[in-house]
RNA sequence: GCCUUCGUAGCCUAGUCCGGUGGGGCGUUACCUUGGUAAGGUAAUGGUCGCGGGUCCAAAUCCCGCCGAAGGCUCCA
């Protein structure tokens, strides 16, 4: 779509004679419209409705500016040389001047497929006179072929506008199975799910408050922004970056336990592929692009392309089946859009555990559905997250939950809590099942972290076939669950919960296994410092983090220091302790009451509670001295 | 992306309305202090006032554009 825009004094038109037969029916009359914006206009071989709404907003930006609200929209063939078909042209310069009604814009418009001859007189200021162009998305352009010309918006943004005319019903599905509709059911005991069904129904919140866990991933080193890239794409320290590791080893380890089968896939495909454009499609453009000489890539938003891609061009039969495919995303990219992305709970590049289960049909995917309910709840849990901490919503349709209701009885029966249902008439997306987790923070908004869903469309999609017992090619059902959500989100989700737990008098602490520094000793001299270090050697060879604080500041500053570093044991050691052999520890989640025990006593209170979790060593150097500040 | 608010040293912040030598705290460094469970003392260091343009004799301050953040809208496959 071309579009040559001029500020005009005024402008006189008058219709000459029909150019083409699907010519509008016009009166041979001048018109003459006074203080006006002109929109020469043509329309291109590709463009959409949804162009023209672009394209009417960008006008409207500019009206704003010019502080003038009347157009005149004048179709120009001239501008470009790749026109569209006429009748598609003329149905989308009524869209834009429909549009521009709707937003309240005075509104006109020369007859389209006429030979006009015009008179006009531009204002001579800067702004005046301005020329744009709109070229159609890569995907929808190729998306335009002749078969679906005829379609009425651009594929891209099918799911969109489906989203946009889709219909959902909320409820509240009890321990029994049975569905309330949302507004009969009673909240009391429940102001999570309460919470969370405001959030997904109203979207109603009021906060002016920066999220404490942005505050906290900076205070306590563990990741910042980077202004050096995109919104979204964050940086993290080393405290971090070990939180991060563990995270990332500990869901991988549990994936591996259930039977996924870890892979790796390539980070950026090729926007023309067959199977990946018509899944681009189901999805809105939220992808990064990238051009490499010819060719068009995406960075990927999930783990989904490479393993789908991977299983259409491998032999299994329902013999092995489920086949689980399990690939940790490092990254997944979404171009959120910039009022979306905050902190460590909204990115562009995110960590994403991503398992798929291909099984042979329903009712084995209802089986393993179930056993990977168990396992995100369980894997949740260990990373610091209880069921207290988030509710459950889930999405069917109508039909499904009447065909369907024991299994989700069962399922809700096995949470128990009441969970928010959101019940379609039809199936819009490529799942029939879904569910996902969420977590509530301290604005009282909800982020999801474990999900499932039952894919029943992107089998036949990317060609994904199994040999059934007959000998025959079947499509087999897809699961896509991420047992932990985004590693990230997670991260959110425990410094959200810290901080809820310090509004409520609470000393907040990350879990054990995930503390940068599990032990600090704080020599009471320097004299001391030979002594420490070997004591910290005895702590280490159990995989316990130990560090030592030989800076120069007061023993007061430092278990302050180390308080507000969120350690969770203070261990002061003078001439005492080294002659009786009794530490006195300064025990965090008894909020700092001291406990005297011996060196053995303490590595095994520690080692019980971090017994089954992964190990990674002091991400900093053992003393505080030789540590760089990485924030203010 | 849109609307609103905000951006001052590594961090927190005063000053901006009403233009006229940018002030404090934390940190860092040095020296003193060698301390028994949440901030010891003194001094030094540190600023293209987010970036670019404009108005003005003069801009952190007023105007325009951009970048970044937060909140709201929208969205969250």
């Amino acid at each position: 779509m071309r579009i040559l825009q001029l500020h005009s004094n005024f402008i006189v038109f008058k219709p000459v004679e029909k150019e083409i037969n699907i010519a509008e029916e016009a009166e041979k009359q001048e018109t003459r419209v006074e203080e006006v914006v002109v929109l020469f206009t043509a329309i291109e071989e590709g463009d959409n409705s949804a162009m023209a709404q672009k394209a009417i907003n960008d006008v409207r930006a500019f009206l704003g500016k010019l502080k003038a609200n009347r157009i005149l929209i004048y179709p120009f063939a001239h501008l470009s040389s790749n026109l569209s078909q006429p009748s598609e042209a003329l149905k989308i310069i009524k869209d834009m001047e429909a549009y521009a009604k709707e937003k309240g814009i005075e509104t006109y418009r020369a007859p389209f497929g006429w030979n006009k001859q015009f008179t006009i007189s531009i204002k001579g200021h800067p702004l005046a006179e301005q020329a744009r162009s709109y070229a159609p998305a890569p995907a929808a352009s190729e998306a335009q072929a002749p078969c679906e010309a005829k379609k009425e918006e651009e594929p891209v943004s099918a799911a969109l506008k489906a989203e946009d005319k889709m219909q959902s019903f909320w409820h509240v599905i009890q321990s029994d199975g049975s569905l309330v509709p949302i507004e009969e059911f009673k909240f009391k005991g429940h102001t999570n799910l309460q919470k969370f069904s405001q959030y997904e129904i109203k979207k109603a919140r009021a906060v002016t408050q920066m999220p404490p866990h942005v505050l906290l991933m900076k205070r306590l080193e563990i990741a910042d922004y980077e202004p050096g890239s995109d919104p979204g794409n964050i940086r993290w320290y080393p405290k971090g970056r070990m939180i991060k590791s563990l995270l990332e080893q500990y869901v991988t380890a549990r994936v591996a336990a259930y039977g996924g089968m870890e892979v790796e896939t390539p980070l950026m495909y090729d926007f023309n592929h067959p199977s990946l454009k018509s899944y681009l499609n189901r999805f809105p453009a939220r992808q990064y692009v990238l051009k490499s000489e010819d060719k068009e890539l995406f960075l990927r938003f999930a783990a989904c392309f490479g393993q789908f891609l991977m299983a259409h061009d491998a032999q299994f039969s329902y013999k092995q089946m489920p086949i689980k495919l399990y690939e940790l995303t490092r990254y997944s990219f979404r171009r959120e859009k910039s009022g979306e992305v905050v902190g460590l709970k909204r990115l562009r590049a995110f960590t994403m555990p991503d398992c798929h289960a291909f099984c042979t049909d329903l009712e084995q995917a209802k089986k393993e559905f179930m056993i990977r309910f168990d396992l995100c709840i369980d894997v949740l849990s260990n990373i610091g997250l209880v069921k207290d901490d988030y509710e459950i919503a889930m999405r069917f349709t109508k039909d499904f939950y009447a065909e369907h209701k024991e299994f989700i009885t069962e399922l809700s029966k096995k949470f128990g809590k009441p969970i928010l249902a959101e019940v379609w008439n039809e199936r819009f997306f490529y799942f029939a099942l879904k569910w996902d987790l969420n977590f509530i923070d301290n604005q009282d908004k909800a982020a999801a972290l474990s999900t499932d869903q039952i894919d029943v469309e992107n089998a036949k999609r990317y060609e994904i076939t199994f040999v059934d017992e007959k000998g025959e090619k079947q499509y087999p059902l897809i699961l896509h669950c991420s047992p932990s959500g985004a590693i990230e989100r997670d991260i959110y989700a425990l410094l959200e919960k810290a901080y809820r737990e310090q509004m409520a008098g609470k000393a907040p602490m990350l879990p054990l296994w995930l503390s940068p520094t599990q032990v600090r000793l704080i020599p009471i001299s320097d004299k001391f410092l030979d002594k420490m270090e070997e004591l910290s050697k005895q702590i280490t060879s159990h995989c316990i983090r130990v560090d030592i604080d030989d800076s120069a500041s007061t023993l007061q500053k430092k278990i302050r220091e180390a308080e507000q570093e969120w350690v969770p044991y203070i261990i002061v050691v003078g001439e005492k302790e080294i002659e009786s052999g009794m530490l006195s520890v300064r025990v965090r989640e008894l909020k700092g009451q001291q406990q005297n025990m011996t060196t053995e006593q303490l590595i095994a209170k520690v080692a019980e509670k971090i017994a089954g979790k992964p190990y990674k060593p002091l991400p900093l150097p053992l003393y505080l001295s030789k540590r760089p500040q990485f924030h203010g």
